[in-house]
DNA sequence: TCATATAACATGTATATACATTTTATATGG
DNA sequence: CCATATAAAATGTATATACATGTTATATGA
């Protein structure tokens, strides 16, 4: 049975637990570090500005980026417009991405050798290809 | 950002939603269906063998079958080795399933005439090759 | 045969996810 | 200026997911 979204959601929970093993030192889910890696990019940044960078539902951002808040990680701030909830970094966040970063490093390349770079740069380029079916 | 684990899981998520819309008439979600449709292939089959076949922890099998149990869709039997549970279809399951499948070709038709019959089977064929991880 | 190991499944707990809807604040038209 | 529309975020509800652990039935070895 060749059903692509059985495909997709099977190499998902896969690949999912490989960086979810690589960040358990740290205590990180693979949504958490993304979801800091994005705060530190955009930052301060809007819960809807996150939803659509990351594709995910902006409910999804809400609660996801509440559990980052409760410990510490993240601060939220009323923007201008109050409205808005911008949130940052705090320093604690910024310390904790920084002993992720080499975790994520690791898993990266353990998972590109695995592939081959070819392999590796041709899932990745079609994998982007799928957020033009939204 | 071009982190694997990102992209697949975003990826899971937008092609989850083209799956979930097109089963939506019938009230499945796209993991109910895939798991009527393994439940069909393997009947009687027990928890354990869904949950390699799927590459799905058991605890998530069990929980997934209890609720197309619970809506008439599939039957639990116990086993000659009465720790097993043996899942079937019931003529109901036959029927949600068979009210499905047309649904599913269609979302199959229109994902792959979005990408193209080559980039379909390279992305499937990369996708299955992820399985080699675990 | 009986104690113990193991296999199959269930439960407790926690995160991720999205749809439908609600709440609150800003924008807009008359 | 106020009524209404719209935008941003939160809440209610439901499924999916997995790890750690518990429960129960079978297998195994002394």
């Amino acid at each position: 049975m060749t059903c692509m979204g059985l495909h997709v959601r099977r190499a998902s929970r896969i690949m999912t637990q490989r960086y979810d093993a690589a960040f358990r030192s740290v205590g990180l889910a693979p949504t958490q570090f993304t979801l800091l890696v994005a705060i530190h990019l955009l930052e301060p940044a809007a819960i809807t500005q996150l939803a659509q960078e990351l594709f995910t539902d902006q409910t999804t951002i809400t609660r996801n980026i509440k559990l980052l808040e409760q410990r510490g990680l993240v601060a939220i701030n009323p923007g201008d417009d109050r409205r808005i909830k911008l949130a940052s970094l705090t320093v604690e966040g910024q310390a904790v991405l920084e002993q992720a970063l080499p975790l994520w490093e690791q898993v990266q390349t353990e998972v590109k050798q695995h592939f081959g770079e070819e392999k590796w740069q041709t899932l990745l380029s079609l994998l982007a290809e799928v957020k033009t079916l939204s």
